[in-house]
DNA sequence: CACAACTTTGTGAGCGCTCACAATATGAAA
DNA sequence: TTTCATATTGTGAGCGCTCACAAAGTTGTG
């Protein structure tokens, strides 16, 4: 049997007896319907196998039910090209799914070039097309006060990734400088003195701030200047190892070292191989990202989780409330989790 | 300055000096717009910023521009859950929205329970909300009967990802069987006489179709029944080493053995180690799956790679074209990728 | 019992597009 | 030229919903 004709609104009100608009409360959970006459309406979408259409929904003033979630372009297609799966994708996904679809939102997920000069415009674009009732910017998206003002202007609310400071948006972060700090107190714990922090990129908040609570840390538990010391990295395995090698062939090398990813983790592993230190004997190594590779890494890294599907999860809830008519604005901090597997020790000596 | 109002075709119709349908025409590469007004249009499109709305487009009975994606909810859950990230949506995703870019198509993500006995009245739920102009299934939906049926009544096409016959449906995949043959060949072809297969599921169409390019290459090879052996795994790792355990301690051993998926190649290489079978001197291992764990596991695992990424590119090229008014039918395969590493060698002895 | 002050239900209009078709322009053949 | 097929443009209608507001039903109060 062909179910030919779609179901709508008319024809439930028809079954139910009553008028289109009442059988809209109903789907939009609106007050004002007697319990007798929206048990008799719910029955009828029941019966009817009826679902109200998002395009009609949205034509007629109301909302679209999707969220938007944009993601860098060069490093998410980088990632997949090269087969390396996307870990931060995943939680993403899984994160705001689940959020939205308790809700009965859809999640629609977007690549734009961040730094082009016309992100905001292809965002304006994605925007006018779908007309999402949320849009989420992940970094270094949530960086970007153009694109920012450009949402504002359309008056679409958004949430901000990695961001702390609302200002009349929508923030929702983890305490990367804590984290820092919380590794770092972890390995001054253990004994060490000399530690080395070795950073992604300047340009990024996150880096920052994981340096200053490194450094917060260090200075907190009277460890000398030089023997914090903060190298510059560029998030790349090879050209970490060159950074690294000199400093662990030196005499006063550090004990622990700290990675501002997972791929110069591995590269500080290797190097460590390289030059006859023992992981974690000779050398304690923890890492800022902890994707699924790390627990085939010899030995298992320990690692700060980013609570990535949690931050997304919460970005979603408060869109959807947003659009629910409640104000999308404040600033959300999500726990991190500090997870320690096999490279962390005492120092050596 | 605020863009509050929207722009419509209207206004750009107005611009331009000419009808919306005109317009419309345009924006749908129509034919029969004389070239001068066509570039008119266009260019009122452009400094008008105008961009059509989805959900009017598809209102007024066009399409939707989107193609809805379903995966199965258990496993794609238990992966991200697990924090073990999931190559299969990764590559999904990759293949599906740059298809679905190019086209000015967007792709929604959905997870549906695989064997639950209402999947179809839910995959009808999300349609009838969203009105994909195509859907992609993935296994094990793409073998669920009842669902391809409620989306033939329904009247959507779609496309099953690793299915080959058609039988008027659209199927996109790989030769699995071929896969298998060409990896026992290849084993066979460095002098191994004594291999294992170590399934996943019978229930699996997959895992047949490849235990039987298995048989059959050791047949053409003039390899002896019991020297080409069949093992019934489930695609654990725990499990796997139970089974393999006696395998790899018995006198006659096979040389080679190749697993239905990383996590049993992975619990190979485990119980070879335990029985102190140095791989690949000792042992040839081959996987079929080459999730983005395999580059850390030692030695490097060679596997079979999947095209799930072109698969599924190639899906949503058809169910595009079929939108646009091309029959969604016939049979497309895609090649797959033998990657080889570091696990495989001729035999010992 | 009349009245205000609610609560519950219904009506008109319109969102921005694309259908189907009507109307007009263009051009080639007669 | 006139005529007719063909290319190009325009018009009415309607998709399925939600707004804003009007209409009816309920309750409580003096």
């Amino acid at each position: 049997m062909h179910t030919r004709k779609t179901v709508t609104i008319e024809d439930v009100a028809l079954a139910a007896g009553v008028s289109r608009q009442t059988v809209s409360r109903v789907i939009n959970r609106g007050p004002n319907v007697k319990p007798a006459v929206r048990q008799r309406i719910e029955a009828a979408i029941e019966s009817l196998g009826y679902v109200p259409s998002l395009s009609a929904r949205r034509m007629g003033g109301g909302k679209s039910f999707l969220i938007l979630a944009i993601n860098d372009r060069q490093r998410t297609l980088d990632n997949w090209q090269a087969g390396r799966g996307n870990d931060w994708v995943d939680q993403m996904l899984f994160g705001g799914m689940t959020a939205c679809e308790k809700h009965g939102y859809h999640l629609v997920f977007e690549l734009i070039d961040a730094g082009a000069a016309d992100a905001p415009r292809q965002v304006s674009r994605v925007i006018a097309s779908l007309r999402p009732d949320g849009v989420i910017l992940t970094p270094p998206h949530s960086d970007d006060a153009a694109l920012v003002a450009k949402l504002d202007e359309l008056g679409v609310p958004c949430a901000r990734i990695g961001q702390r400071d609302p200002n009349g948006h929508l923030d929702v972060y983890m305490d990367e400088g804590g984290a820092a700090s919380e590794v770092a107190r972890h390995l001054i714990d253990l004994g060490h003195r000399r530690l080395a922090f070795i950073a992604g990129s300047p340009g990024y908040g996150n880096s920052r701030r994981r340096v200053e609570g490194f450094l917060a840390a260090t200075r907190a538990a009277g460890i000398a200047e030089d023997a914090a010391s903060v190298l510059n990295g560029d998030f790349q395995f090879a050209t970490t190892t060159d950074v690294l090698m000199p400093l662990l062939q030196s005499g006063e090398r550090p004990t622990a070292i700290i990675a501002d990813n997972d791929a110069m983790a591995f590269a500080t592993l290797h190097v460590a191989d390289r030059c006859g230190i023992a992981v974690p004997q000779g050398l304690s190594v923890i890492s800022f990202e902890d994707t699924p590779g790390v627990r085939f890494s010899v030995p298992p890294l320990t690692a700060i989780r980013q609570p990535t599907a949690r931050m997304i999860a919460c970005a979603c809830e408060k869109l959807i409330a947003s659009a629910a008519g409640e104000a999308a604005a404040g600033s959300f901090e999500i726990p991190y989790e500090l997870i320690v597997r096999a490279t962390t020790a005492r120092p050596p000596g």
